[in-house]
DNA sequence: CTTCAATTGTTGAATATTCAATATTTTCAA
DNA sequence: TTGAAAATATTGAATATTCAACAATTGAAG
């Protein structure tokens, strides 16, 4: 029967500090490849969520590249200077922007995409099939049960 | 046989995207705890990894706390201050800091440890502890492997 | 209808992080 | 022993992020 780490457990024992450990491994690995194109790993989510061709809203697209409203506004700003995306204000509800990816954007994502599959292989290759399947399905879990 | 994701799969099946949803979520819940002493969870780190009292170089705790080194001394700096840490310089070595945890260090951390232990009782009881304990053991793992 | 609260996105100031340059000390080869 | 290279930590300028306030629009209750 598993038992939370005791008060004075070494930080290494936490589920949130080798969650984040992970994370910054993984993630440092990632920007490495991705910035041959030079595309901060943000750019490349935002990307992937708006090559669905939909129009995203920024909340939604805030939620889903998991960064919070300002800094997402700022970063969008500087993808629309560089014509990888564009706003429309939804004709809906005139709260709303929809954004939408370029052909410049899509072009570019299909690049960074290729890049990140090469990370994902690399990963299986040291890690296992496995392992890398099973940890994705226990994250997506431990995901859904947070909310 | 795993795969790696296809190229126009979505974002949601890249292992960098799930790690990075699961260590933000994880990290708001902790960081909603911890906020109750005010303290910012990488402040937490540095002081438990102080508290086995020995001395720890600036760059070795940086390593440990996952933060780089700029990042690390200004937070010191905040911490000094405040009194929770203090810095010695290194008798053997006289281009490194050691830095010690006070007292009042101690007795923060104390508190903030058991914040920390309620989390992971909280996901204990909904994420469940085979789930949980499965998933630190894949997460130690890739963490290995990524060495 | 009208008004007031809620939703959505942006802005500007305050704060934090990062990059490159620096200072100091140690190591090590010549 | 000396001088150049490596290791360690800090600093300051540039950049990025966050918080709180704002503006615009919609929703909904009276």
């Amino acid at each position: 029967m598993a038992r939370p780490p005791k008060e004075n457990a070494p930080i290494t024992e936490h589920l949130a500090y080798l969650l984040a450990q992970a994370n910054r491994e993984i993630n440092r690995q990632l920007e490495l490849r991705l910035s041959k194109e030079g595309v901060p790993v943000e750019q490349w989510r935002i990307l992937k969520v708006l090559s669905d061709g939909e129009g995203h809203s920024m909340g939604e697209l805030a939620e889903a590249v998991l960064l919070n409203h300002p800094t997402l506004t700022k970063m969008i700003d500087r993808m629309v200077s560089d014509t990888l995306v564009y706003r429309v204000q939804d004709p809906n509800d005139r709260r709303k922007v929809l954004m939408f990816i370029s052909d410049r954007g899509k072009a570019l994502c299909k690049k960074l995409n290729s890049l990140a599959v090469d990370q994902e292989e690399h990963i299986l290759e040291s890690y296992g099939d496995k392992s890398t399947s099973e940890l994705k399905r226990l994250l997506e879990s431990l995901i859904d049960s947070s909310n």
